[in-house]
RNA sequence: GGGCCCGUGGCUUAGUCUGGUUAGAGCACCCGACUGAUAAUCGGGAGGUCGCCGGUUCAAAUCCGGUCGGGCCCA
């Protein structure tokens, strides 16, 4: 097509269709390669780095991903418009549970087992696959959104050279002490072998009816026994304390009586024991009839021993704490006994504290759920939960047991077997996060948050609890953790890349396919401990995936063996940009990787997105049938109209409430009005073979009317504003101020004024003003609005000037583009502002008083507020007044009268302002003013000054007139003669006439040029029409032969009505 | 259970940090005007206990405490 070459074409303005215009521009830039361009031009310019938060192509693109796909891209185009160079490096995240549960239900398998047995290869092949499963959609999404990026050379994780890069990570770690091995408590499940994230965990919640039991431990030293709680016996066994809180009051009882009453289950305690339990839950817990020996606070009793349930079951190793009591934080007394059961290894508050007061950390249940042999002759080798109630028989039987009780709770199960699933502690590696706690809120702080509360609140209170991050998963499909362990002295060795496992391999040891499992599984190491001769295993876990993400800053180039360049010019990232959900996970990676390996921050900005609720602020979800395809309206109101919507509806970090209506619009608003602005322009421009860049039709800005200065001072303005929100992340106000800019300011006002200045057929130079000033308005504009909607003001700026607007500069400049923008006026934009509120002060007034628009006033008089002459033409004609007069003298028109200024007042009466009111109220006015004057003035006791008050003019009878006020010049007035004559009427009756004939002649759908013939009827009591007035009817309404008749009017005329009486006219077109 | 955010006419929102005139706008609705002006424009109307309760203050949408509802993260 030879019409799309980049040269100036003449420009095809039709009526506005979204999708052809944006397909047609996405063709164009295609074609010229204008994303690409747009960078190289900026080869040599200072960089502006943006990172690339990686999704996963194993799920549909969403609404929500638009969001965050158009913040990224906005800010880049805007600082490339900047003069940075800014390169833009697609991403995928490849790695993670989510694929492998895809796959499992794709092959329907069902445990770790399973999978094992369908063999690691297949499965890890089949995950590799279904990464790239919604691939194309992602790419159709990402072109038909307009988010430039290099999609072609992206970053994936699960290329070899990025997990080379991820354990190079981990190496530092390892050699700064940071690795270490520990466990994890998750929800696990014995049957299918995997433990589970909450999200599946909430896959499977079931409410349950279970024993829970209250046992006795039996003091050392002591006659008492303590009291404790527990949902779980199967966790009794490996009981290793009891935590107390130290400001919570406990109590010694001891019993007296036997219970009243049934006693249901088993259970019991005879007369004379004492027992121990928190204060407030004495009645809820005992059945016996008890005396209180003694009360203490928790801490008093910290420290005491107690015999162990099963003495065998756990081996006390160099623990002086195992079987005591121990303070902790978590215990409250809003159920058990307010002393908590504590097994380390089957809970996370239990495993932390066990960690925190050394108790030992041990297992009684294995990998399978059956006790471990050695725990007691009864349970070893049983599944744990067929145990529970022999557990219970068992402390029966030894005089442990108070009582029982069944109770029902909500407890999470296996969302495949349905089996309840164990808290369990998983063997785990670890990074030391406590280690670089001060570092890493240290530069938390460095980072510019957007908004700033997700830095200082979210993410800082996150990192003031920081836990040890948790890096390793027992999965299958990941990035293999290059831990090895050998086998005969236990040394731990931390491979950091591919030629130091090479150089360490055993010569059995295949060289890996490639560096996922099983193949790295296969390869052993000579030990590295000196003298060893031991082979060295690899530790069977992937790491967490979003320490694979957390790595992207330097294994996107592949750093530290390839592109150091690359990676040093663009670390710290400038700019990272993701949904708020990404604080603790992103945001949190990046931040804990960059800190632990390079003792720095990773981003130096970073915008936290609200999220994408349904136009009822509810979750948006398949199943509640909310959820909307951003392809609905790509196909209808385009990508421009959801982008600008987007950006305007809400701050970018609030929630946003969709409304498919809002952005419908958008569309009618925003779009269809700067469409036609150009439309207006175009079509001008062609038919007087505008040109631009031609010096001698050139129209200096000095020259051209106060409208066009106005409107130039007005983009200069808006412009700035824009800016300044951008800069402050603001960019929803900035696109409101932009959007009532071109609706307000540009159509409404400056291009309705001007429309009868580009009828003109011959040439002038006013024409010619206007047809630059516009050019130069909407050249900006463009430029503003393309880093939002990068489709339409890409076609008007290259319909106006025959490039894209993506090469531009920014019009506001930066330390590496020149401003431009046109002068500033603003008492010009003052001036404008006032002739605006006056004519629409006008309307009101006419209105008010009755008289309709179209009959003219012989007068009217502006009073006060300052010099308007320049405008009076215009006034006159919106106002249809025949003279417009400024007058000095208000007393003419209006009286004056007086109201209290509340806030000065207020802090000057305090709580005698009522009366002050109130006196001030019953005042004559006159008599008080000249009092304020002569400063002698006084309300109930204070002294009133002309700061306690403002003035209020108030219209005399006579003439029609309205008030308002503007800041800093007082009130303005507008006064309207309403007196009537017959020059009046018959210019009324002249503009009626032809208001009648030309919504006539567009009925007939009669082109502009075509003329007519008129015949028009009066009567008696119809008012005189004056030759004058007559004619130009006929000119209005190119009426080539027309005539004015007194007879009966023809049976086929039209009529219409003006104050009571009925008029008549017929036309026909001359064809 | 903990942390962070949000709550203003039917809908979308400004104003909240920094307390002060009658809580401002757009969409939708009603009445009128205007129009060779585009899904337009202008004037007017109706529609608000600013989620709820309490406190501070002469004065609270705004500050403080609590509470309810929504969202996110963590337990």
């Amino acid at each position: 097509m030879d019409d799309s070459s980049s040269k100036k074409s003449t420009p095809n303005t039709g009526t506005y269709d979204s999708v052809s215009l944006e397909t047609a521009v996405a063709e164009r830039w295609q074609n010229d390669k204008t994303f690409e361009n747009s960078i190289e031009q900026r080869r040599n310019s200072k960089p502006f780095t943006f990172l690339e938060g990686p999704p996963t192509a194993n799920g549909k693109p969403g609404i929500h991903h638009v969001l965050s796909r158009l913040y990224k891209d906005l800010v880049c185009r805007w600082k490339t418009m900047e003069g940075h160079l800014v390169e833009r490096k697609g991403g995928w995240d490849t790695h993670g549970l989510p694929v492998e549960i895809e796959v499992q239900k794709q092959l329907n398998l069902m445990s770790n087992e399973e999978i094992e047995a369908y063999g690691i290869e297949a499965f890890n092949q089949k995950c590799k696959e279904s990464v790239w499963t919604y691939e194309e959609a992602w790419r159709e999404m990402t072109e038909r959104m307009a988010f430039w990026v290099d999609m072609d050379n992206p970053y994936v994780t699960l290329h070899d050279e990025y997990i080379e890069s991820a354990w190079w990570s981990l190496k530092q770690m390892h050699d700064k002490g940071l690795l270490f091995r520990g466990y994890k408590v998750l929800p696990y499940c014995p049957q299918t072998g995997t433990s589970y994230s909450t999200h599946e965990v909430s896959l499977g919640y079931k409410e349950v009816a279970e024993p829970a039991v209250y046992i006795k431990f039996q003091l050392v030293d002591d006659a008492a026994s303590i009291l404790a709680w527990t949902t779980t016996p199967w966790t009794l066994p490996g009981n290793v304390g009891l935590a107390v809180g130290s400001n919570v009051k406990y109590c010694r009882v001891r019993i007296t009586e036997p219970p009243s009453g049934n006693w249901e289950g088993r259970g019991s305690s005879e007369v004379g024991e004492e027992l121990i339990l928190a204060k407030d839950l004495l009645s809820d817990v005992l059945r016996h009839q008890v005396e209180v020996i003694e009360e203490f606070s928790g801490s008093e009793i910290v420290g005491k021993a107690y015999h162990p349930l099963f003495p065998d079951a756990i081996d006390r190793g160099d623990s002086d704490t195992a079987w005591t009591v121990v303070p902790a934080d978590f215990v409250t007394t809003t159920d058990g006994t307010g002393v908590v059961h504590t097994a380390v290894m089957y809970g996370e508050d239990d495993y932390a504290l066990g960690m925190e007061v050394g108790f030992p950390a041990q297992h009684t249940v294995g990998m399978d759920g059956k006790f471990i042999s050695g725990t007691h002759d009864s349970l070893d080798g049983r599944y744990v939960k067929d145990c529970d109630s022999d557990i219970i028989n068992l402390l029966e039987q030894n005089g442990r047991l108070y009582r029982e009780h069944i109770y029902t709770h909500d407890y999470p199960h296996c969302w495949r077997t349905e089996h309840p699933l164990l808290y369990y502690a998983m063997d785990s590696w670890f990074v030391r996060m406590t280690a670089v706690k001060d570092k890493i809120i240290k530069y938390n702080s460095e980072v510019e948050w957007a908004p700033e509360w997700t830095g200082t609140g979210r993410v800082g209170e996150w990192l003031r609890n920081i836990k040890d991050w948790a890096i390793s998963r027992e999965r299958y499909w990941g990035t293999p953790i290059p831990v090895w362990i050998c086998q005969d002295c236990g040394h731990e060795h931390c491979i950091g890349s591919i030629e130091e496992m090479n150089s360490m391999k055993t010569d059995s040891s295949p060289s890996p396919k490639e560096l996922h499992r099983p193949y790295v599984d296969a390869v052993k190491l000579h030990c590295s401990n000196d003298g060893c001769k031991g082979e060295m295993v690899r530790e069977p876990y992937v790491m967490d995936c979003w320490f694979d993400s957390g790595c992207a800053s330097f294994a996107q180039w592949h750093y530290p063996f390839e592109n150091e360049d690359k990676f040093k010019g663009s670390f710290p990232v400038d700019y990272i940009c993701e949904a708020v959900d990404q604080t603790r996970g992103w945001f949190y990676s990046l931040l804990a990787v960059s800190t632990t390996v390079f003792d720095s921050i990773c981003y130096n900005r970073c915008l936290s997105l609200g999220h994408i609720l349904d136009n009822e602020g509810k979750k948006m979800s398949k199943s509640k049938g909310n959820v909307v395809n951003p392809w609905d309206h790509f196909n209808k109101e385009g990508t421009d109209a959801i982008r600008w919507y987007m950006t305007t509806q809400s701050a970018p970090w609030s929630p946003m409430n969709f409304d498919p209506k809002g952005v419908r619009e958008t569309y009618a608003k925003m779009f269809l009005t700067l469409w036609n602005v150009h439309r207006f322009h175009a079509d001008y421009a062609v038919l007087d073979n505008f040109n631009p860049n031609d010096k001698s039709t050139f129209v200096p800005i000095g020259k051209r009317s106060p409208l066009d200065r106005w409107i130039l001072s007005r983009i200069s303005t808006v412009a700035q504003d824009y800016h300044n929100q951008f800069v402050s992340w603001e960019f929803h106000k900035a696109g409101r101020d932009l959007e009532n800019f071109v609706i307000t300011d540009l159509s409404n006002w400056y291009v309705r004024r001007s429309r009868r200045r580009l009828w003109d057929e011959a040439d002038s130079s006013d024409k010619r003003a206007c047809q630059h000033t516009l050019h130069e308005v909407l050249c900006t504009v463009s430029k503003l609005m393309a880093p939002v909607s990068p489709f339409m003001s890409d076609r008007i700026y290259h319909d106006l000037t025959g490039e894209s607007v993506h090469m531009a500069d920014w019009p506001l400049g930066s330390s590496l583009v020149e401003k431009k923008l046109p002068p500033q006026d603003l008492n010009l934009e003052q001036q404008m502002s006032i002739v605006r509120t006056l004519t629409e002060t006008g309307r009101r007034i006419r209105v008010d008083s009755n008289r309709r628009q179209r009959l003219p006033c012989q007068s009217g008089w502006i009073v006060g507020g300052i010099d308007l002459s320049a405008f009076h033409s215009i006034m006159a004609e919106e106002l249809n007044v025949e003279s417009l007069k400024t007058e000095k003298n208000l007393d003419r028109f209006q009286r004056v009268e007086i109201a209290p200024n509340h806030k000065v007042l207020g802090k000057k009466c305090r709580a005698d302002l009522p009366k002050v009111l109130s006196e001030l109220a019953s005042a004559d006015s006159e008599k008080l003013l000249d009092e304020i004057e002569k400063g002698n003035a006084n309300l109930a006791g204070y002294d009133i000054t002309m700061d306690d008050i403002s003035l209020r003019r108030v219209e005399k009878e006579g003439y029609a007139a309205s008030t308002f006020t503007v800041e800093n010049l007082g009130d303005i007035s507008l006064v309207l003669d309403m007196t009537l004559n017959d020059a009046l009427l018959s210019k009324g009756l002249a503009r009626e006439i032809t208001r009648r004939v030309q919504s006539k002649r567009k009925d007939l759908d009669l082109d502009l040029e075509d003329t007519i013939t008129l015949t028009v009827w009066l009567t008696e009591e119809s008012p005189k029409l004056e030759s004058k007035d007559w004619e130009y009817v006929k000119s209005e309404t190119r009426a080539s032969s027309a005539e004015l008749s007194y007879s009966k009017p023809s049976k086929k005329a039209d009529n219409f009505e003006v104050d009571g009486i009925k008029l008549y006219f017929s036309l026909k077109a001359n064809k």
